[in-house]
RNA sequence: UGGGGUGUAGCCAAGCGGCCUAAGGCACCGGGUUUUGAUCCCGGCAUUCGGAGGUUCGAAUCCUCCCACCCCAGCCA
């Protein structure tokens, strides 16, 4: 794995001291995700945490599904959160579920019990709301929360049995109602639910809550440490109080980091889905959904997103995360090793008029500027070329130095050209270019004999294959898009997230591109065949465009 | 107005009482190299650490108060 260093973070300090104590002498970790939606970037950081932790510790890390809620899970999540994983880079040598503990859950529930420490409660929902009090006032005590040991132990059992029907009883912790952190009221431990679970069929028609599972479950599995994002803060106590409270073989230590946001897109599991559902995006891979299925599509590395994670770190500090700082780690992944290729996404057309008709030249153009060993191939020149419209202007202003009415630019790998005169079509656009090149200029000739400030790509007529682009924005107009109640965004959504070039043309040699291949497109951006892509009908996804500071000097005079 | 957190540059983030008149990355601004306005290279970018007091020979680091923001009232995770 090529990686950046992962440096250090609270967490590994926390580990570091535990290791120099004592405490410990294996680290183990684990990702807990629900096998409820896809994988997100801001999963990809707890993944790098706990696998990354792993590896680097000589420790473990288990892949862990908390699938305690038949009524909101899919074994069909499983196999793309696997893919996922293992696209980041990852081993998974261990895959468990919470469900496979549904046994042990069930006895420590009878522990409790036994222990006058939970109860089963024929309270409604709504009024177990009720008494559940607000963040400023006490809750009260159920009527059943001083229920016998044999009671409890009699209706848990038909809980169990299926005599009751979904919402008729829960299972309570018996903690403290007055509790001003509100996860001590009481917490429901376990529910009704006469519904088929993913894995365990028909065998239980109650079900335990997260807090119950996943502490114990941590402690079964000999988890050291278990991380979680920040909300689970409160929790925390709860945690410690089921692990304090029972038989369990092991004590693992909860420790809270900050989730990861990034600008201009949504990491809600919902609010993806809604995008999903509406048909706004095209699935869940969409290239430009934040999901790992989307940037895996869209042609980002796996190096690329995790040297992304390791540049923002860990820590427990809210953040909201520039998108260039991903677009960056992609750059900086793809440069070295990215072929480089020469392609018009929007073309014009260009006759050279003293290149004598019918002829055609080759010329043995450079993979890799600064690498040799990536070698060279064969492009051709003839009379009849594409340029890119964006490097021709009519009226240039200062400081553009690509081609306009009688300029000069270097066609790169090539001549230089001079634009000799152009040709409207009826509605006044520039249609074709008419220019003369300059033979003693060829590329790779020393001394050149005249230097020219403008090198623009170019792509021969005769032999060009024809291809899609997709080129990609931001999802959003806002930094932080504002979901309406439904969880649909009317206004915050960017209409030109996606934009289809039909008509690009590619230079000979990507007639063969391997459908593997990141490709530099020279200056243009990085690019790589969609999975759409066929060989008949050829589309390249742009995974990031260059670094281009004409732009910038561009949008500053407007 | 209860409880739990967080505040170091535009965005991240090191820092853990004295080598801090505060690392590094992204972004930004110069300048150099360059047949990609790319890459690369050099330089700039917080006398100041949310604010105010205090302790100390010495504070971003300790104490007090204040302010701002985030999370919590699912039989979700």
């Amino acid at each position: 794995m090529s990686d950046q260093s992962a440096g250090t973070n609270f967490i590994r300090q926390i580990i570091d001291a535990d290791l120099a104590s004592g405490k410990h002498t294996d680290i183990v970790t684990r990702f807990p995700p629900e096998p409820n939606g896809h994988l997100h970037i801001g999963h990809a950081k707890s993944i790098w945490l706990n696998f990354g932790i792993a590896r680097d510790y000589g420790g473990r890390c288990t892949l862990r599904y908390d699938d305690t809620n038949p009524l909101k899970e899919d074994e069909e999540f499983v196999e793309a959160i696997e893919r996922d994983v293992r696209w980041l880079g990852y081993d998974i040598d261990r895959v468990a579920h919470a469900s496979d503990y549904f046994d042990q859950l069930y006895e420590f529930a009878l522990e409790l019990i036994r222990k006058g420490l939970a109860y089963v409660d024929s309270l409604p929902a709504d009024r177990i709301r009720e008494f559940r009090g607000t963040l400023t006032e006490p809750g009260r005590n159920s009527p059943d929360r001083d229920n016998s040991v044999e009671k409890n132990l009699a209706e848990f059992e038909r809980m169990r049995a299926g005599e009751y029907a979904d919402g008729e009883r829960v299972l309570r912790a018996r903690i403290d109602m007055a509790s001003p952190n509100i996860n001590m009221r009481d917490p429901v431990i376990y529910r009704i639910r006469h519904h088929n679970h993913q894995r365990t069929g028909d065998h239980w028609c109650i079900y335990p809550m997260y807090d119950f599972t996943h502490g114990l479950s941590d402690a079964i599995e000999g988890v050291t440490h278990s991380l979680c994002t920040l909300e689970f803060e409160d929790h925390r106590p709860l945690y410690d109080w089921f692990i304090d409270n029972l038989t369990v073989p092991s004590r693992p230590r909860q420790t809270e980091f900050s989730r990861l946001n990034l600008g201009f897109t949504v990491m809600s599991k919902r609010l993806l889905t809604r995008l999903v559902d509406d048909g706004v995006m095209d699935g869940w891979d969409d290239p430009r959904m934040p999901t790992i299925a989307g940037l895996r599509r869209r042609g980002f590395t796996p190096a690329s997103v995790r040297n992304f994670i390791a540049s923002v770190g860990i820590t427990r500090k809210d953040n909201l995360i520039d998108m260039l700082a991903l677009e960056n780690a992609v750059r900086e992944d793809l440069d070295p090793v990215a072929p480089r290729a020469m392609a018009v996404l929007r073309p014009l057309r260009v006759i050279i008029e003293n290149y004598p008709e019918g002829e055609t030249e080759t010329l043995e153009v450079p993979n890799h500027p600064k690498n040799p060993d990536m070698g060279s191939r064969p492009v051709t020149l003839s009379r009849e070329i594409y340029i890119e419209q964006d490097d021709f202007m009519l009226d240039p202003p200062e400081k553009f130095f690509r081609l306009g009415p009688g300029r000069e630019v270097r066609l790169r790998n090539a001549f230089v050209i001079r634009c000799v005169g152009l040709e409207l079509d009826e509605s006044g656009k520039v249609d074709t270019i008419r220019c003369k090149y300059l033979p003693e200029t060829r590329s790779g000739v020393q001394p050149e004999g005249r230097r020219v400030k403008g090198i623009i790509h170019w792509v021969n007529a005769g032999d060009a294959v024809d291809v899609e682009v997709r080129l990609y924005d931001r999802l959003f107009l806002e930094a932080v898009p504002l979901p309406d109640d439904e969880g649909r965004f009317s206004r915050d959504l960017n209409p030109d997230s996606l934009e289809v070039l039909g008509n690009c043309k590619l230079e000979a040699s990507l007639a063969l591109a391997a459908s593997e291949t990141r490709y530099q497109f020279e200056r243009l951006g990085y690019f790589w065949q969609d999975r759409d892509s066929t060989r008949d009908a050829p589309i390249f996804n742009r995974i990031v465009t260059l670094r281009d500071s004409w732009a910038k000097i561009d949008s500053r005079n407007n």
